[in-house]
This record gives C-alpha cells, sequence and structure tokens, in this order.
DNA sequence: CTGTTAGCGCATTCAA
DNA sequence: TTGAATGCGCTAACAG
C-alpha cells in the first residue's frame, strides 16, 4: 500500500562515520553548540558538506519538540490584501528561518478545522489573518501556543490583535474630504460585524461631527468589500436619489466597483462626484483616476505579527504594535462642485452593458 | 536555553491504556486500518475523543516516511496573479488533507535555496509558480521528489509543466481585434525571457499573419508585467508617435497601466484606442471600461498542479493536464476608427499629474 | 485480530 | 570535550 517509504539518504550517522566522530557531536556542530574541538568540528562541516547532508527537519522538530514552523490562516489568498500581508508573514519568516504553513478558511467551521490541521503539525505559533474567532474561542482549541490577529474580523478582543488606527485613518480621509468643501459624503462600509468597517465608518463619522456636518443615514450603506459590492451599493445609493457629492468607500476594491458604477451613471469623477478608498491596494494608483485612499502597511503588519509571535514562542512576553495610517492623496478626489446634486452627461450607449459587470472576477 | 520545550499532552499511549488496548491497536484504528475488532475500535475512538487528543504530524511523518505535505514556491504573493493560484493549490490540497508549506521567492538563488529548505521539511512533492529554473536544474536539487511547475518563467522545458494554450489564446484575442477593424495593434509583451511573454506574443504575430496584416516591430514593446511597466511601455509608445488603434497588453496589470497612459493622453477607451488585456485578473472586470481579456483558469491550474502531484507522490504516473483560455469580451475593445492615428482631446490640466503614477502600488 | 519489538533521524541527558 | 544511551510519538513488521 505504501510504494517507497523515503528514507533519509544521509543522515548524521553518516556524518559521523565520514568525520570519526560520534553523531552527538554531529549533532553539535550543526547546531551551532560551543564546546566542540575546532578540528572536529571541521571535519564534521567537510563531511557534512561533501555528503551533501540536508537536515532531516522533521526529526529535529520531533527530538526538540519545536517545529521551527508558524501557521497562517488566510480568508483568501487570491485578493491582493490577503496577498500583502501574506507576503510579509512569509518573508519574515523566512528571515528568521522559520516555515510557513498556510491554510486558507473562510467559515467559523473551516477555521477551526485549519487551526486543529495546523496544530497538528505541532506549529510553534499562529498568525490569524481576517480570523472571525474571538479570543477565547481561539485558545480553546489552541492551548498554550502563541498566536497574533491580524485584520481580524471580530469585534470584541484586542490582546491577541495587532491594531491599525484605522478611525484615525478614516478621520483624516473624510477631514480630506471635507476640506475640499464636500458636505454630502456617501459612505459604502464593509460588514458591520467586522472590527475594520466599524472603525472605519466611526472615524468617518467623528469628522462629520467635529466639522459640524450633519449625518445621513441613507447616505451609508453597507457592502462586503468586493468590487460587485461597491458597484452595487453604488447603484443603490443612485437609484435611491440621494445627494452626495463624494463617496468613500470602506476599501479600494469597493472604491473600483463604485467608480464603475459612477460612469455607467454618466458621473465623472472627480468632476461630478469625488472617490475615495481604503488600503492603498495594488491597484489604486492606478486606477482612473487614481485613486486617493488610506494606506495600511499590511506587509509590515505581517512582519510585525511574525516578531510578535516568535517572540512568545521563544517565551518573552511581546507587546503587539500599533500602525498608523497614511492618507494617499491622489486625483479621484478633488473640489465639491457648488451644486448638490451632480449632473449627469448622458450614458453613452452600450450593446454589451448588460452583462459588462458580472461578476466574472474571481477564479473558481 | 530551551524554555519549555512542548511535549504532546495527550498520546496514542494514553488512548491505548484507557481502552485497554495497546499502542499499536490505537494507531491503526485512527489511521483507519481494518482488522480491529468492532469493540476495540469503538472504545479507542470513543477515548481518544474523550482524552481530546491530537494526532502529532511530526511523528507520524517520521514513522512513515511522508509529511502530507507539498512544497510551494510562489514569486509574489501579494498580486492576486500569484494568489488565485495559491488560493487553487492551498484548497485542493486541503481536500486532500494535505498541509501547504509556503515560501517565496524571486531571485534564482532565493529559489534553489527556498527549495532547499522545503525539502529539510521533508514535503512529499512541490509545485512551482513562476520558477526561473530549468526541470534538469530542480531535479538536481530535488533529486526524486515530484514537482510540477505552473507558469514557468523558463523557455525551455515541458516536461514537468502544465502548460496552458497561451498561444491559441492570444491568436483567439487578436483576431478579436483584427474583426473590429484594427490594423495597427501595439503590443506590449512581457519579459521575453518568460515562455508565457513568448507565447503570447507568437499568437499575437500569427493572427496578424493568418490576416494578411503586416506586423510592426516598432509597435512591439518589453514591459515587465506591472501596471506601472504597461504605463511607461504606452507612454514609450506614445513619444515615439507610433500610430496605433489598440493596444495589446500581455497581461491586465499592463492593461492597467496602458488604460492610465491613454487617458495621461486624452484617449478615451475604446472610441479612440482599445486596449486588451491577459489573464482575467481579479479586476479585469472592474476597470472603466471592463476590460476585454483572456481568462486563464488559474485556480483550477492550481487544483490541477495538487491533483498531479499527489498522484506522482502515490507512485502514479499522472500525465499533465493542459488548459485552453477563453476571450473574455468587455467594453475595453471596440471598432477601429476610421483614421489611423487617434485623435485628441486636450488632456485637462492636472496639479499632482506628477506624482499620479509614482510607484506607491505595492506594499513594502 | 492483537500485542511486542524495533526503529524513523535527531537532540539531549549522563558519564567518562 | 566527547560518546553512549535514551526517548520524542508514532508506524510497521513480526510473532502469537
Amino acid at each position: 500500500m505504501d510504494p517507497r517509504r523515503r528514507k533519509q539518504p544521509v543522515t548524521i550517522y553518516d556524518i559521523a562515520y565520514r568525520a570519526g566522530v560520534s553523531p552527538a557531536t554531529v549533532s553539535r556542530v550543526l547546531r551551532g553548540a560551543s564546546g566542540v574541538a575546532e578540528a572536529k568540528r571541521q571535519a564534521v562541516v567537510d563531511a557534512a558538506a561533501e555528503l551533501r547532508y540536508r537536515p532531516n527537519l522533521i526529526a529535529q522538530d520531533l527530538a526538540s519538540g519545536r517545529s521551527q514552523t508558524v501557521g497562517m490562516i488566510v480568508p483568501d489568498a487570491a485578493h491582493s490584501f490577503w496577498g500583502s500581508l501574506l507576503k510579509g508573514v512569509e518573508e519574515a519568516l523566512h528571515s528568521f528561518s522559520y516555515h510557513l504553513l498556510m491554510a486558507s478558511a473562510q467559515l467559523p467551521d473551516g477555521e477551526r478545522s485549519a487551526l486543529d490541521l495546523l496544530l497538528r503539525h505541532q506549529v510553534d505559533g499562529l498568525v490569524l489573518a481576517g480570523s472571525t474567532l474571538a479570543d477565547d474561542g481561539i485558545a480553546a482549541i489552541v492551548g498554550e501556543t502563541p498566536f497574533v490577529n491580524v485584520c481580524r474580523r471580530r469585534l470584541a478582543g484586542t490582546a491577541s490583535r495587532i491594531v491599525v488606527y484605522n478611525r484615525a485613518g478614516a478621520r483624516e480621509l473624510t477631514r480630506h474630504l471635507l476640506s475640499l468643501g464636500h458636505r454630502r459624503i456617501a459612505h459604502i462600509c464593509g460588514p458591520l460585524w467586522q472590527a475594520d468597517s466599524v472603525d472605519r465608518r466611526d472615524g468617518f463619522l467623528e469628522a462629520l461631527a467635529e466639522a459640524g456636518v450633519e449625518s445621513d443615514p441613507g447616505l451609508i450603506v453597507e457592502a462586503d468589500f468586493s468590487m460587485q459590492g461597491g458597484l452595487a451599493a453604488t447603484q443603490r445609493l443612485l437609484a435611491a436619489g440621494h445627494e452626495f457629492t463624494a463617496v468613500f468607500a470602506g476599501n479600494d476594491e469597493m472604491a473600483m466597483g463604485a467608480l464603475l458604477a459612477l460612469d455607467r451613471e454618466g458621473l465623472v469623477v472627480p468632476r461630478d462626484v469625488s472617490v475615495a478608498g481604503y488600503d492603498d491596494d495594488i491597484f489604486a494608483a492606478f486606477c482612473r483616476p487614481p485613486l486617493t485612499t488610506v494606506r495600511q502597511p499590511l506587509y509590515e503588519i505581517g512582519q510585525a505579527a511574525v516578531r510578535s509571535v516568535l517572540a512568545r514562542v521563544e517565551g518573552e512576553d511581546a507587546a503587539l504594535p500599533s500602525f498608523a495610517t497614511a492618507l494617499r492623496v491622489r486625483e479621484s478626489t478633488g473640489p465639491a462642485r457648488p451644486r448638490t446634486r451632480a449632473r449627469r452627461r448622458p450614458a453613452t450607449p452600450r450593446a454589451r452593458a448588460g452583462t459588462a459587470w458580472k461578476p466574472v472576477s474571481g477564479p473558481r
């Protein structure tokens, strides 16, 4: 049933034999332990090189009780948002000679089983991106294994979470809009069961309040962080006849959808309506017009998560850093038009318009 | 030095004791082996559940000689192109109860060391995305470990490669452009040391040839698959005064750059110039205008890669599937204008134009 | 069918 | 400093 159980071609025993020392000494040398005669050390190193020795980490792990591996759970690697985080984590791990065991999972249940799988693999620590589980829920299944949350989707619990000052970021962005003369600003927020969505919306509202601008509940709509969702939300806004001169989308993907929806209506950005996003996603600078947005240092956040987890793996009690955001003003935002209701130009007739924005986007 | 070498809280010995059987029997039951009395089976299952037993895969691996793990190397997880592939691989692996050890690496050297690391971890197989290494080079370092290449960047070697009919895809897309009346079509190709780039360019040229349209070398420029590169390439094309009514970019990212460059010149797509991309990236349907492109089933390719690798891990000699592409006609392509040289509308003055396309895109 | 005996490859006591 | 012995948790012959 089992074809060929591959055995290690060369082990420390081979090296020991060749170098004329004991396996224990080989182990010491290979692991950089002190207290080995230089002559033997060299002999071992040479032998290992000549034999093209490749350490068996699995064996090392079992013997040492630590796997040199960190597990990461990502909701959807196909989106550059998560991809950036993933990249940061992977590269940081690499620099510490740790390995990355990756799992993707969206539903809470999938997350739980993914966690379980990762733990079976004896990961030393965990980086959870976009988790929907609460801290205690996670702790219940991971036990002592250190973990840190990044961009979590749960409102409660900050103990394990790297926080990004999203409220401040949203506030700054909104102030920018206000400074351009916008008063009726629509906000497309992400799912409100997610911490980030709520934070950004709150920041938005705070900025309005501090400027003495009354917020119109009708101008706040919820979507799902997808381009499709942003498109639909904007269409709803438009259809409802709400007047607004700017749209602040909770992320760049939704902003992109908004741009498309506005275009469909013959509205020109930023002449008729300003649009802003959030995240400074990989494509934000290349939209037309390039998108005003708020940069979240995802890559750096990923790195910080790793540092924090590894520190705890080493037994140190690492504090979780927080991250500020940075406003990126580009061309999708401009001065508010004097008339509140944006003027339309006749939409260009399109034969294929009906199918144009079908969700052909992602793979699968 | 070593804080707490975590030991397994509950092992098969504990279960054996509790269920009143031998560890071997526990192992059998847990691994679903046949030939165990139902009574004992049940006892073991119950004991395991009560003790909340979590198998130690590391130990299993060491004992069985197989790690239930596949390694994947990705050039850049922050791009949805690679992300889609990654997602396909991960999910397929998951469905086979395999794990994914991920490594990112761009330079050949990084790739080599990444491979080495993965092998130290005793991965059962490898999926290499966008590899710059030749088959024999890879084999030299992985030995017997099965591997498959996906979207490789090397021209030579198809033995390990899942091929996508990119030439046919490019041909079909070009025919579409030709059918719209375009005769002077610019092509922004990817790096010509990459198989995909060459294939697509060749498909482009073939379609022109079969239509009896002479190709103009001046209309073919090389870029690096990035948005920034597409922007710059298009600007070069424009600056050189080349006349063209359509642009076929080697991938969607470059197409997006092209859209921006054309916009900067006051050219309207598709009225003045048609633009087409390749990949059907996650944002393609949401550009303005939505991008005509060629879909590559990346997710499915990832899955196929997994099936193939795992089959070989099992000792079967799996053939590598090939994939066709699908033309996605959207709104960025339209009939060619009668006059060859596209007409411009005065570019709108922009204060921030200079900084607008700075490479603020990726993280890092 | 089931238990006993050996390892898997390496780290790590403990003596020497 | 170094080597011999023991074990990490589990699988896999081998007997019984």
